[in-house]
DNA sequence: AGTTTTGGTGAAGATTGCGTGAAGATTGTT
DNA sequence: AACAATCTTCACGCAATCTTCACCAAAACT
């Protein structure tokens, strides 16, 4: 279920919208204020946000610049019909990802939220299938805890950290000993190997990491 | 200057939005119906088009689609107040660019057209056909990847950094190797073979590397 | 036209670099 | 010291890559 918050300070507008939106399965959260707003977004999980711009503590405005200084949840702008020119100041300058003006109908509303969501799943789905622990010095690969040893996981950690980027050995070895160490490169080769390993018992079909030869690996996403 | 179409079968906001756009020194063009329009896009260099949805002898749904068939014109729609859902069927459906309901003040059509055509331009500016992903060695060629071996991403990486430029095979040598090597210059021969087969893969008709007999090549944009 | 030079082509070695498994070296722990 | 965990090295085989070569086609020169 996907949650949208509505931040509006006319009851009437809010509430039918509302309804609008549950008969879509979609769930939804009231605010007529800034403030609140921004407080609830802060702590809660919320898939996307439709923000009127005339809003009673703060403009609609400054809430969609303090959450893009955050996230990049997807914001739908309401204004009023009369505010033409701040349509476009909003919705290029700010980041916002779509405006409705009043009056609207209940297809207009529905139809935009639709649309965002599929445009913004689409720029999710690349999520990465790690994620790393530092505390913990343990990396998540699949939601599924990686046994690593020390060096494993320097190496891991910064391949992550650093996608889509081939890295020469030199630099992997500079990553795993702080200070200089004439070590052979190909003891990277086989830190490699047994990374690949464990990466393998867990996912079978994966190639993460790519040799670029005579060169160095790279992690791709 | 940029050329802007407008078709709009109301001939006093034609005249218009024509009115204001002239004073942003864009040069503008009318047609009252999607015939007309679509013969002149077919004929002539346009670099945006308001489209109005109501027109008399076709949708501008209708157009817009013929229009996309054969280019990604930027589009902005016009349409009327009554016909929400026609706005973002049009906008998500067909490949418009941005949409203006009536009625409209001066100062919205022309914040759209600027952006627009800012975002139009971004678009085409990078427009080799070539890009060098440095970071994974990795060159693009009309945004498919090639697979090349070392020594053929140091000499088309090279090439494609000075293009229009004559390079001697001794030149190109040294791209490969960074110490002296006694090899034969035939070798480069045999590379940019090979370059070529690669780049033929993707785009038959192609012919960028020319041959500079007794001296080198080069790559031609 | 005939000759010479230069480049394209395909394929056959030569070379290099990597994956692999295992053995030795190092480190830390009990 | 003994042990376990980890790191490093080594040797082998394979595959990717580089280089060379022989032969033909195209261009330049006589």
């Amino acid at each position: 279920m996907q949650h949208i918050l509505i931040v509006e300070d006319d009851r009437t507008i809010a509430e039918s919208i509302a309804f609008i939106l549950e008969q879509d399965s979609f769930s939804c959260q009231w605010f007529d204020n800034g403030r609140d707003t921004l407080d609830y977004i802060e702590n809660n999980e919320v898939d996307l946000m439709l923000l009127d711009v005339g809003l009673p503590d703060m403009s609609g405005f400054d809430v969609l610049r303090k959450v893009r200084i955050k996230s990049n949840l997807p914001v739908i702008i309401i204004s009023a019909r009369d505010d033409e020119s701040d349509q476009v100041l909003g919705l290029e300058g700010l980041g916002a990802n779509g405006y409705i003006t009043k009056p609207f109908s209940p297809r207009l509303v529905v139809a935009h939220v639709r649309s965002q969501l599929r445009r913004d799943r689409a720029d999710k789905n690349p999520k990465s299938k790690f994620s790393i622990n530092q505390a913990m010095q343990r990396v998540l690969f699949h939601n599924q805890e990686l046994t690593l040893t020390p060096a494993e996981f320097k190496i891991l950690s910064h391949l992550i950290k650093h996608p889509n980027q081939v890295h020469t050995r030199e630099y992997l070895m500079n990553i795993i000993w702080d200070r200089p160490h004439g070590s052979d490169e190909k003891t990277i080769n086989t830190h490699i190997k047994s990374i690949r390993k464990r990466l393998h018992e867990i996912d079978e079909m994966n190639d993460c990491i790519e040799t670029h030869r005579g060169i160095g690996y790279s992690l791709i996403e």
